[in-house]
DNA sequence: TTTTGGCACTCAGGCGACAAGAGTGCTAAA
DNA sequence: TTTAGCACTCTTGTCGCCTGAGTGCCAAAA
């Protein structure tokens, strides 16, 4: 791919798409020759241009008006010119001092990696939030409301704490449920959760639970406790940052926009795609298969805890997106993110 | 003040806003003697509105614009002339709908509650979430994770579950966790988490308590279980419809709108002061003493679980909004929320 | 005394013409 | 192969004009 075009397209097609990222204006041969040490004529840079264009690299929105990246452009940008430096330290202490808060709740620790996204980044912070039925089960434990009300307590191995009303058929008494409680923790530990509700539906099955009626009420308690229905949820900080891009500058994008937030499942659908990938991806455009996301790139990576990935989290903005320090910062904060994770609880 | 205002004022006045709020177009005097059952000419029409514009009820964009009514306007209108009538029952049928679904937890009644004031109203849901500190204690329980870390988990009277990670300095058998566990649940039953939290000081300071190390121990624990610093949250359903709004459809104003809902601290502490008022409240404009919010009014009402108020709810949109209707969605999901709230775990 | 028709006045919004500016493509010369 | 020159295209902003909606005021009618 990259060997078709010539070190000289390359280096024009890196300055245009760096002006105009930087300008969010068409660019013209003129200005690519004043400010990119390119030693040509604007005449030369043209040609050039009109041959980029041919190659589906860059388009002009009308005859007299420079040209501007199209997606094609951005990736190749992306796959093959862009140089990623590391972090620099004033980001970095940027993003750490969002953690620095004490009392923190895991919801909080997301809340604020997301909030850290968007403000270094200057565009908008998106965290999923760890699905259930992925992490690593820990603990389980029943609180007696009332005759037949129970809340079903569970910690995962990342910290995460879940409850759950359950109703059961009959009375428990407290050593009843101590007796469940402890079964459950025995058969259950080091499994994830969708694993242990397999082991539970398995147990079930097999004879030995039939006459054994303790054990049938602790399966039906616990099936009850793991039943996860939820979708997952995204935490979205800086929806402002978006508003201020120019190429949403108009009503019907920014509705656009709004609503395509608004509805969450949409950016969930996304950031799972990077759930199981290793380092930050890029998704351009139309990449993303969501037509009310036209024109919006996605930059994300998974972060993880003790016991492998726990989600993804990633910025959002127009494609028009300056990838090289944005990648860095994702790249950073997912790794912040996946320490402060690892350690939290031990 | 209502006297002031001639019965033909008045009625003139009430035309004029519910044309207004139907068209959002300034209101002519032709429009009037049309559509309004009013049989005067439109130059007595005329006359009157100049006479209603020098008294502060309505003004005028531009000379030749027709009139729009003013805050003063509004805030009479629903002062003196509203007329609310009862929900529809396909209205109620529609709130009631969004709870239909089972297994909803306390956080996704609240969030359908956001939705269905959204979806019916057609404006923006908003809910505030419960305050912990308000509500009753119901029982405490620990759960161990590691040497040293605690999970304690709290549940409130309304069925709030909060959970809180504590470090202890100590390793504590589970011996002494259910001694603790029993004391304090005995101790604070009934109580509001705040009353509870200056309960566990006073006890603390008794001398009975300081060579009682198991209590001391109980005592840290719990506090520590207890300390709220949260401000509250709120649960904000439909924002786009916002952006529907001729008012705010400029890059500006929506701008601004979308900046406002971000940070949130600004509408829990506009939600906070209907909190224990009876009925539905109305802030119109400028009565939110809220720069970020101008053109903006609220209708909001105050739900409750079996131990009184919980928190308040409403729906935010521009000024002009059809009052008359919108009231009473408030009104009957604030009830039906209390009502929910109420039964849901006994 | 109240209401109404008539009339002059004002102002926003839409339309077309026009000039300026930016950038291109092409061609011929370096 | 590169570049200078030139004609061409297209957007953008501005100006002036017209039209329509609606007002305020006044004198006549009820």
């Amino acid at each position: 791919m990259a060997g078709i075009l010539s070190e000289r397209c390359q280096k024009i097609l890196e300055a245009i798409i760096e002006e105009y990222i930087a300008t969010a204006q068409p660019v013209g041969s003129r200005s690519i020759t004043m400010n990119h040490a390119i030693n040509l004529s604007p005449a030369s840079v043209r040609s050039v241009m009109a041959e980029l264009e041919d190659l589906g690299y860059l388009s002009s929105p009308h005859t007299s008006a420079g040209r501007i990246p199209t997606e094609k452009g951005y990736r190749f940008y992306v796959d093959s010119l862009l140089r990623v430096s590391d972090l620099d330290s004033h980001s970095k202490d940027q993003i750490e001092q969002h953690y620095r808060k004490h009392g923190l709740q895991m919801a909080d620790v997301l809340r604020e990696a997301s909030r850290a996204l968007s403000t270094v980044s200057h565009y908008t912070g998106l965290v999923m939030v760890p699905r259930l039925r992925t992490t690593v089960f820990r603990h389980i434990e029943f609180v007696k409301l009332s005759a037949r009300q129970l809340l079903a307590v569970f910690v995962t191995q990342s910290g995460l704490v879940q409850n759950r009303l359950i109703t059961s058929d009959e009375e428990l008494s407290p050593r009843d449920l101590e007796q469940i409680t402890n079964y459950l923790n025995r058969t259950m530990a080091g499994k994830s959760i969708q694993e242990a509700q397999v082991q539970i539906v398995l147990e079930m099955a097999q004879e030995k639970a039939l006459y054994d009626i303790l054990l049938q009420r602790a399966f039906k308690l616990s099936s009850a406790a793991l039943a996860d229905e939820s979708n997952g949820d995204v935490i979205i900080e800086g929806t402002s940052h978006f508003l201020e891009q120019p190429e949403f500058a108009d009503l019907q994008g920014m509705k656009r926009i709004v609503r395509a937030f608004e509805q969450k499942s949409l950016l969930i659908e996304l950031l799972d795609r990077s759930l199981y990938t290793q380092g930050v991806q890029v998704m351009i455009g139309s990449e993303t298969e969501c037509q009310e996301l036209a024109g919006c790139s996605l930059i994300t990576a998974a972060y993880s805890g003790k016991r492998g990935t726990l989600g993804s989290l990633g910025v959002i903005g127009p494609n028009r997106m300056p990838y090289s320090t944005i990648i860095p910062i994702v790249d950073y904060t997912a790794s912040l993110l996946s320490r402060l994770l690892e350690t939290d609880n031990d």
